[in-house]
DNA sequence: GAAGCGCTCGAAAGCGCTTTCAATACAGTA
DNA sequence: TACTGTATTGAAAGCGCTTTCGAGCGCTTC
């Protein structure tokens, strides 16, 4: 394990008899620069004989412009997440750039202290996904860490919440609407909302989506039909449960996450509750499991693909002076867990 | 948003009336040094006052200690991968370190230059998950890559292959022997194998766990038995129609990825064979979706959080040059997808 | 009282790169 | 041929930090 150490610039230059400076153009590209051709063939050959790499760090350095981009998720287990993941993963590649992931586990604490190491990084920008905790206070502190971080020159790039930097609007209100119409359309008059934590704006705003839809039919979402629990398959067995005991059962139950749903669905099937027979559920996401229960989810597909990429696009954006704002609609798609509410 | 400039280290030495490297040995921590009270308390103040935050690429340019980790799985949106490095992210933060993920998507050239674009980053380590191309030749370009980074002072850590750095043993060969022995137990006899492709070691791992564990209960698998596909569900479907047809049915499939188990049910379910009735199938990694599908899937479930967790562990072992091995052994989920064989 | 030890602390030398700045080369024009 | 304008090149100054090196200090020890 012989600690020899790593091709510097200096050698690729003095193995190509240029200066350290013009090895730096060549290597780097650096715009209009194309050398003499002779120059310019030297040492792009000495780099490939020597095997050159360049330093990151080196280059972050000096040139103050770093080459990984953050992307700060709740939990990158999480199959919502994970596919946000592989959008900005593969987008940034193509872009040369390295993602560097920090998962918060839903802590506020633990998002502003995260967001505060991430900063030392210096990444070129820090993607925001699936944070938004509804603090609209102002000493929300992760709003202080991104202003803040903004102030320093970094781009910031968020998904559901629109206080800071680029955002980018994932369809929760829209999707959640449709979906509502949907289920109206099919027959369903009595509902139940089994969602996540209140305070994160995806919650809110998928339960507002869901609630204008409703309204926009002239019906009225009881505010104690509203269930905020985890977001979690747990979470769902154990309000199917409640549900299953209440004298005024509903005939639709939306779980504003998939994974909330599919525990919804197990929930009641355990109680040998007919899903959709006896009562529809629907979810929001459509993440994979969605197709591989049995019966399928209805549930509402968020173009994650699109909207990775379009992060990562907002987050090279070359000015980021200017906040901009993408939209995206969710679709909903019709699937075997809702039908017509029994006669 | 006035692009004002970062506080640096010596901005906090001048507040506290330090020097530079007086600031440096408090803020780093570094071993032993104490300060003798006043200083110290003064640089902690201003430092706290001013918003200091360490530059990590001058940190890292400096110490030639990179505070980063890159984790390289195949498919990050894979839940397999994602509860990994669900492990990874959690542990390497409780370091103080960050993670770089790099998806690799199954192709060996991108997942060499991948390792190129990484090892510029300089991570004090990486960890290849899910890697594993058994090409054993000389000119390996993985192995290449890896040892060079390992030449340079890198640590690596592999999960699943043992040819570089420290490697972690993640239960795949014994895990499917335990299989084996359960399904015969059970009654079965004629089994058929639907895996992925026969590049991947985990692949070969798995099977090759399987064969033998069937030959210990004197049961020899019909390399015909054995289908290479993709570890995807939509090949497990296919698959599923071609052993519908198949004159010679087995009596129970192991689809050695659970993604290819799930889309075997369903393949089985849609053509009107009953699982386990007609048929049983048994998966690998017991992956959240394993448990919510129906019937629930029988399955080997794979300790992914401490084998995150460990890798993270040997990532940051003092002493890189002896090579450390640990193994992780899987555990079988007998579930409702299988079942005694029909009469 | 001199020598020796174990600290803290400051000056300064880099870490490997990018990027001015000034110098030189070359082409094009008169 | 001389003269300007443009492209290419090299020297050198940092980027923000860690880390030797050595000076200085307060002790104990002989």
């Amino acid at each position: 394990m012989s600690r020899r150490a790593a091709v510097r610039l200096i050698d690729v230059a003095e193995h190509a008899g240029v200066s350290l400076a013009t090895a730096s153009r060549v290597l780097s590209s650096a715009g209009a620069y194309r050398g003499r051709g002779e120059a310019r063939e030297r040492v792009l050959a000495s780099a490939a004989e020597l095997g050159y790499e360049p330093n990151l760090h080196a280059r972050a350095l000096a040139g103050s412009q770093s080459s990984t981009i953050a992307l700060v998720v709740h939990d990158i287990r999480d199959a919502y997440f994970a596919l946000i993941a592989g959008a900005v993963v593969a987008a940034a590649e193509q872009h040369g750039m390295l993602v560097t992931i920090v998962s918060t586990y839903r802590d506020p604490q633990q998002e502003a202290r995260y967001l505060a190491l991430l900063r030392a990084q210096r990444p070129r920008a820090i993607i925001l996904a699936g944070s938004g905790f509804t603090n609209r206070s102002a000493a929300d502190p992760i709003r202080e860490e991104l202003q803040r971080y903004e102030g320093t020159g970094g781009v910031v790039v968020t998904l559901g919440r629109q206080d800071a930097g680029h955002s980018i609007i994932v369809g929760n209100q829209e999707g959640a609407r449709s979906l509502a119409h949907a289920m109206v359309d099919l027959g369903h008059r009595e509902f139940a909302v089994v969602t996540g934590p209140a305070k994160l704006m995806t919650v809110r705003d998928r339960l507002k989506g869901f609630r204008r839809g409703l309204e926009e039919c002239g019906i009225d979402l009881d505010p104690a039909a509203v269930i905020h629990g985890a977001a979690t398959r747990e979470s769902g067995g154990t309000v199917a449960a409640q549900l299953a005991e209440a004298k005024h059962r509903p005939t639709c139950v939306f779980g504003s996450f998939d994974v909330v749903a599919v525990g919804l669905v197990a929930g009641f099937q355990r109680l040998g509750i007919a899903v959709p027979g006896e009562i529809s559920v629907a979810g929001f996401g459509d993440v994979p499991v969605a197709s591989d229960i049995t019966p399928s989810l209805t549930t509402v597909r968020l173009p994650l693909e699109q909207v990775g990429q379009q992060a990562v696009e907002l987050a090279l954006s070359p000015d980021p002076a200017v906040r901009r704002s993408v939209a995206f609609e969710g679709v909903v798609m019709l699937r075997d867990s809702t039908a017509a509410p029994p006669a």
